[in-house]
RNA sequence: GGACCCGUAGCUCAGCUGGAUAGAGCGCUGCCCUCCGAAGGCAGAGGCCGAUGGUUCGAAUCCAUUCGGGUCCGCCA
């Protein structure tokens, strides 16, 4: 069902066509309903008048007045009149507005969800951390803004896949497998040290953390010591390297999983590199580009400015991306033959497009910023060129600088003070995490104050949202018992006179629980989940202020014992609040509390 | 040298893809609990939207130039 402002909004295109017939349906598309910043503007603005001005060859004020004529006998409009340049303002009558809280507390926290979205099918990829580690808090951000992302477009009528790609193809993985390897040696008791080891490593010991002590306990739990040569020693790779990367990267995936779990994602499809790799999938999307005749063996220009000390020019196997707006033309096969990991991903991208995906999303860091425009080339070359060919959309996430007691956390895995994801999650708990990460719209950096995360206070947006649910949970607990489990059931507040409910801040209230719908829709297209954020925190502001009211003023309270209808009334506004901001937890991930503690 | 992101109140940030008098929290000033809904609320001060040009009915938002801060820059992944 249509949310109330595209419901207004196809009422003032019904009019203005009356007036104007024949407009372009680009110029209509302009047209908007928007909620007016004043309330002295009424409750909505139109700017149909002025963006068909020109092209009808009219005056806005004038075509703005022949709209008002025509609205002003619309049943749930109030009042219409012109503004300023030539907006229409429009105020809806109050009963218009009071409908909304039956239709909330009918669609209990499905109120929102939208068809925007027509089912497309989208393929949000996040996360993606090399499993050569435990997650720490540079995945944390994009996790978070990736799953509300999802959620939010599946709440917007999307057709949502969530998918995670496990970089395990790659030097980095041979690389864990050593270090796993030399785990494994100390816990069969090696008299090799450190030193001895990494002299024997090809391109030495990465890795040196301590989660892979576990990973070499179990190697011997699975294997004794047969991995290993006689007395502890290395023995030929050829007879242990297999074996410990698969093991390895089954329990780092374990580990990262479990990471997933604790923040609440979880994603419906892992799609591992090598498994496209073993497939030959990347030769096969070359040929398939080469057919296209975007692939030519050419020699790169060194980049400018910062010529790398050992460059010398060399033949490669280029991609003609700068046919797709990419800066240079970029390589598929390094000059030894073998293809780069940009092969690999164009080749796991029409992977998700051979599996179905018409919109792409995926969610990086920053220090990939300079691989947006070459990812968006390959996907636009993939394509026909069409309307209807595949997109490919990416959400930057900018650095979090995570503050503990005023200080910066330094992130060096070298120096072994990186924060893992769940050590964080451990101080700040799971919903703070989420919330917190989502105060900031994705493409501006943020600084993460763990004390700031963790207090109660409204300068903590988590603690401020919560609270309002707090409050509107234990309203409603309360009037369980004034008036009956039944009588204030959603179904039976759904049913509630609600006429009552005439104060402007009550009405400021709905007004805003209505406009959640427009939100969701407005948020997806934008792929900004932040707002939802934001939105709540201005809801729980409104309902703030409305309990307030009734600290200063007994009458104003929810419940009432000697009038039955009023209490009824505003306990059916509670509801819908309460509903509302559940709604938007959902999107974010957020658990609401029933009460604060 | 180039690409991308950011620059909005003293501080931290929103600003719904070009709309009306630019918003919120913190901080600051002044109010609101002998009891009942104060981990909260009300009111006020605080701005050349980094700068300069341009596009048009209209710009914090789009374009160009420029100044600060950040990420990154053949074959690594």
């Amino acid at each position: 069902m249509p949310h109330l402002f595209a419901i207004m909004r196809a009422r003032v295109l019904a009019a203005l066509a009356d007036d104007l017939p024949g407009l372009a349906p680009e110029l209509l598309a302009r047209v908007e309903v928007t909620p007016t910043r004043e309330a002295a503007h009424g409750d909505m603005a139109t700017n149909a008048a002025m963006v068909t001005a020109k092209p009808a060859g009219r005056k806005p004020q004038d075509i703005a007045t022949a709209l008002v004529a025509r609205l002003k006998d619309d049943p749930d409009i109030a009042e219409a009149s012109v503004a300023g340049p030539g907006f229409v303002n429009l105020r809806l009558v109050e009963s218009t507005w009071r409908a909304e809280i039956p239709a909330i507390l009918t669609a209990a926290e499905s109120y929102g969800d939208g068809n925007v979205g027509q089912g497309i099918r989208v393929n949000v990829e996040y996360v993606s951390a090399n499993p050569t580690g435990p997650m720490h808090i540079g995945h944390c951000r994009g996790a978070v803004v990736g799953d509300a992302l999802a959620n939010l477009m599946a709440k917007a009528g999307f057709d949502v896949t969530k998918e995670y790609y496990i970089n395990d193809a790659g030097n980095q993985v041979l690389a864990l497998a050593w270090a796993a390897y030399w785990r494994y040696l100390q816990a069969i008791g090696t008299p090799l040290t450190e030193d001895e080891y990494a002299q024997l490593v090809p391109g030495g010991l990465q890795y040196r953390g301590d989660y892979l002590v576990p990973v070499g306990e179990a190697l011997k739990a699975r294997h004794g010591d047969s991995l290993a040569a006689p007395g502890g020693h290395v023995g030929p790779p050829e007879a242990w390297l297999d074996i410990v990367r698969d093991t390895t990267l089954d329990l780092m995936m374990a580990s990262i999983r479990e990471d997933l779990e604790l923040l609440g994602v979880r994603q419906a499809v892992f799609s591992s590199e090598r498994a496209l790799v073993a497939a030959g999938a990347a030769d096969t999307t070359i040929e398939q580009l080469r057919a296209k005749n975007l692939i030519y063996e050419g020699i790169l220009e060194p980049p400018k400015g910062k010529t790398p000390e050992d460059w010398e020019p060399r033949e490669q196997t280029l991609f003609r991306a700068t046919k797709f707006g990419d800066d240079v033309d970029r390589p598929l096969r390094k000059s030894d033959g073998s293809n780069t990991y940009f092969a690999n991903d164009i080749a796991y991208h029409a992977d998700k497009v051979r599996r179905g995906a018409q919109i792409m999303i995926d969610i990086w860091g920053a220090d990939h910023g300079g691989y947006v425009s070459r990812m968006k080339s390959a996907v636009k070359a993939l394509g026909d060129g069409t309307a209807t060919a595949p997109t490919l959309d990416i959400v930057l996430c900018q650095i979090v600088h995570v503050l503990k007691d005023g200080e910066p956390v330094r992130m060096s895995k070298r120096a072994g003070t990186f924060i893992t994801l769940r050590d964080l999650l451990d101080e700040v708990g799971r919903d703070a995490v989420r919330f917190t990460m989502l105060t900031r719209k994705s493409d501006a950096q943020m600084e993460f104050d763990i004390a700031a995360a963790v207090a109660q206070t409204r300068e903590n947006p988590v603690f401020y949202v919560q609270y309002a649910h707090a409050r509107c949970r234990s309203v409603l607990r309360a009037a369980s018992e004034m008036l009956g489990p039944e009588a204030t059931a959603p179904a039976a507040l759904a049913g509630v006179n609600l006429e009552t409910l005439s104060h402007e801040a009550e009405l400021a209230l709905i007004r805003r629980l209505a406009s959640w719908p427009r939100v969701v829709e407005s948020a997806a297209i934008a792929r900004e989940p932040h707002r939802i954020a934001f939105f709540l925190y201005d809801l729980a502001g409104d309902f703030h202020m409305l309990w307030n009211r009734g600290r200063d003023d007994a009458a104003l309270r929810f419940l009432q014992p000697e009038q039955r209808a009023d209490t009824l009334a505003r306990v059916a506004l509670v509801a819908a609040t309460a509903t509302v901001i559940r709604s938007g937890l959902a999107v974010m991930g957020v658990t609401p509390v029933e009460e604060m503690r």
